[in-house]
DNA sequence: AAGGTAAGTGTATGTTTTACACATTTGAAG
DNA sequence: CTTCAAATGTGTAAAACATACACTTACCTT
């Protein structure tokens, strides 16, 4: 019954970047493994093994910084994934064993999802980690390991927790919209909505206020711009 | 940074049991550790770590029925618990090296809940493993480890879940009263539903199913009696 | 000055939710 | 066999909420 366990820990980021040309997922391309040249290197999640001494959300705040320098980013853990199989695939268990000095050994994840404003941030993220890229959501090809489930199970969350959470504002800019951010809810929930009707439900978001400021530069008639202040109950 | 991991997992599970006289949760009581007497041993949640081989949801299963001898339990995972301190108790590190025979190491849990019908089974668990107990869920005292947070978590998981999941069944008997149904979801959404209003939305529930049978034995009207039939879609 | 563009706004209709009270069916007791 | 106690089962009116839908406004460009 005490069989001597012997396994690792990692966490997995699925960062949702959004701005006005729509929804994008944060990969990074593997590096390493120059070995055997016919391999195309897959994408991947950022995510690494946890450390010893740090707790699961700090470990998804380090490994993603370190993966692709973005920091300070909204993450929220949404299920671990431990499937004994989960790196069956042998161009994984390479590569694993390319980049960490370790045995071949199992890996269970903990899987967080994260939200960024490409507008306000633009994080073109520092080339690091052989190359980190935005890619449009519903272009992602195969990833590495179970990574298109993770990423899958990751996106049915948001749109879950889209309405219920208050997290549509960490993928907005600072100021924003009423029409930008009915076109963010269109595209999570993957629908369109009536802008009177959107707009009446938004009133009623006391944590949604109208700033004393309008859009500027544009050919048309410029729009209110709204802040999300967090209730200070 | 590949510094060297070394540290376990395991699962823990929040097992509810509901009857008409409210709701519980199964709780073990730690043994061993008779070595120094005056140490109460607290009461936890059954939970060990996991097998080399298998996957968390199997994990969640084997380990609850090797503690508790309760089998084909509808268990779901609702998050993982890594915080480095969540083992810092003395009390808590002595009952580990004790009982398992490894060095004083982390681990991470992986929390699930688990829903049981206390009266369709009646299941008295085999009081084994030192003790098992259905705890009343307001009367639980202080469990070992971090067992109470990942119970209160469990429980508001159980809240957010019960209407849109179709999970009550799982803690009702296969054939229960639209009465017994309403009692169920005043106890775990805490509060007081209309019963004539409660029914009009059962109704339109088209997978819950009124039986060719009625209540017997009761000393009032009857009651029609209903049974859960998952849509075959 | 005219044309293009997106912002901003109200109302009528249908649907859903809420509040609320009494007759019915059984077993037990006299 | 009548009465009592106990919990079941049922409808309606009012309020709140959701939906469908079209035109005027403000700014920029040419």
């Amino acid at each position: 019954m005490s069989a001597t366990q012997s396994l690792h820990l990692s966490v997995d980021c699925v960062v949702f970047g959004y701005n006005d040309s729509g929804l994008k997922v944060l990969l990074i391309n593997q590096k390493g493994l120059s070995t055997s040249p016919q391999t195309t290197p897959r994408s991947q999640l950022p995510g690494d093994l946890i450390l010893m001494n740090e707790g699961l959300d700090q470990a998804a705040q380090r490994v993603l910084f370190e993966l692709t320098q973005l920091e300070g980013v909204y993450l929220k853990q949404f299920k671990a994934f431990g499937d004994p199989n989960r790196v069956k695939d042998l161009k994984d268990r390479a590569w694993l064993q390319s980049v960490r000095n370790l045995p071949d050994q199992r890996v269970v994840t903990v899987g967080y999802y994260g939200l960024v404003s490409l507008q306000d941030y633009e994080p073109r993220p520092s080339s690091f980690a052989g190359g980190v890229q935005w890619s449009e959501l519903n272009e992602v090809g195969p990833l590495a390991f179970d990574h298109n489930s993770i990423l899958d199970e990751a996106f049915e969350t948001l749109q879950e927790q889209l309405e219920s959470q208050h997290i549509s504002f960490e993928l907005l800019p600072k100021k924003f919209t009423l029409t930008q951010l009915q076109a963010l809810y269109e595209i999570v929930l993957n629908k369109k909505l009536d802008k009177r009707n959107f707009r009446k439900n938004v009133k009623k978001m006391s944590h949604v206020v109208p700033l004393d400021e309008k859009q500027t530069g544009v050919m048309h008639k410029p729009a209110q711009l709204f802040s999300y202040e967090p209730q200070k109950d």
